[in-house]
DNA sequence: AGCGTTGGTCAACGCTTGTTGGCAAGCGTA
DNA sequence: TACGCTTGCCAACAAGCGTTGACCAACGCT
């Protein structure tokens, strides 16, 4: 039962898996078909389910976000906010699952609850490093997400074609400063 | 043929477009059924089709947004970002069509590129006036765009617990000084 | 009265969806 | 060889989808 041996499912397991998470990232979570995501991993849609129970068990399986958050106490503390955008911006653009996890939360209900169980539980965490005040961590750490979210949902998602020109020095110069308020600067 | 006289189906009409609109507003296009925006307003779904053609026909026709932009030059220089924050504030909570624009632009092609056409036609001819370097004005209306859209995102879609307590002159002196930087402050 | 136009209902079409159960082939062990 | 488990494919199900066309009732006109 303790399912440590290697099964030899396994190889169609990940590609299942592969293969889900890209197509949740492109077409979102109603019209990522499970028959679409078994026809790329060359496989039949009813081992999906024997897999994964049913389609919300294999979204939850697919798409596991770490945001691999750096701790920010070891940066100085007028770059965090540079240090923070940055750190965003690689892990987007390497991960296809934020995608996947962005466009899902805002047509799924679930989708959105895992949005805002990934800001509870790996981003506050971080801004309190930086911002110790328990009263107002919360707030700025939301802002610090409705600044950084709406980057991502411009430049990946919407794609509006001036934030996609953007290079990664600008877009570091403009929104570093302002995450950097949003973290450090006093309440207004 | 001019369409001035007024039908008789005019209110149905108008029931099938409120309804569509709410649908779209709350679950997207693809689960913002027909068959649902019928029930809701009390008809046939066959009339929706008559009416409005198809799915398509009937989004174009339910969501046209004009987000009714005040004209910058008259508001004093040092005060523009504060002013379009409020704005964008007032037209979100008054209008769930931008909510519907904002879920179906994440998920359909179309809807980004309808989202994507608001910004070209409604928001960087607004930000040209008060940026008048034509060389900026579009990045500049591209960074105000994914500070805002983030916050609609945030706030009115995923609801992220902090960010949809915030007050609306709390997000004013927050937001406002940094969509004010994004338009007029000297390019970093 | 008779007419065409309009507004509306009903039943069905073809298709896709998530999901299920049965059955065949491969494997390790006894 | 025979058994039991795993892996996989196939065919089918019920439900829902967008969409279509036939049919009916009410209206406005001449």
């Amino acid at each position: 039962m303790g399912g440590s041996a290697a099964r030899r499912s396994d190889a169609s397991r990940s590609a299942i898996l592969a293969a889900a998470r890209e197509r949740f990232a492109t077409d979102g979570y109603e019209r990522a078909t499970i028959r679409a995501i078994a026809r790329d991993a060359h496989i039949d849609p009813s081992m999906v389910m024997r897999y994964f129970g049913n389609k919300d068990g294999l979204f939850a399986a697919a798409v596991t976000l770490d945001l691999r958050m750096p701790d920010l106490s070891q940066v100085p503390r007028t770059e965090v906010g540079h240090a923070l955008v940055g750190h965003f911006l690689t892990v987007w653009e390497e991960n296809e699952e934020l995608t996947a996890v962005l466009r899902v939360g805002v047509t799924n209900a679930a989708g959105a609850e895992r949005l805002q169980g990934i800001f509870r539980d790996q981003v506050v965490p971080v801004a309190q490093r930086v911002c110790p005040d328990p009263e107002q961590v919360q707030t700025r750490a939301g802002l610090c997400a409705a600044q950084l979210m709406g980057l991502a949902l411009t430049r990946y998602v919407v794609r509006l074609p001036p934030v996609v020109a953007l290079g990664r020095p600008e877009i570091l110069a403009w929104l570093g400063p302002t995450v950097q308020r949003y973290l450090t600067a006093p309440s207004p």
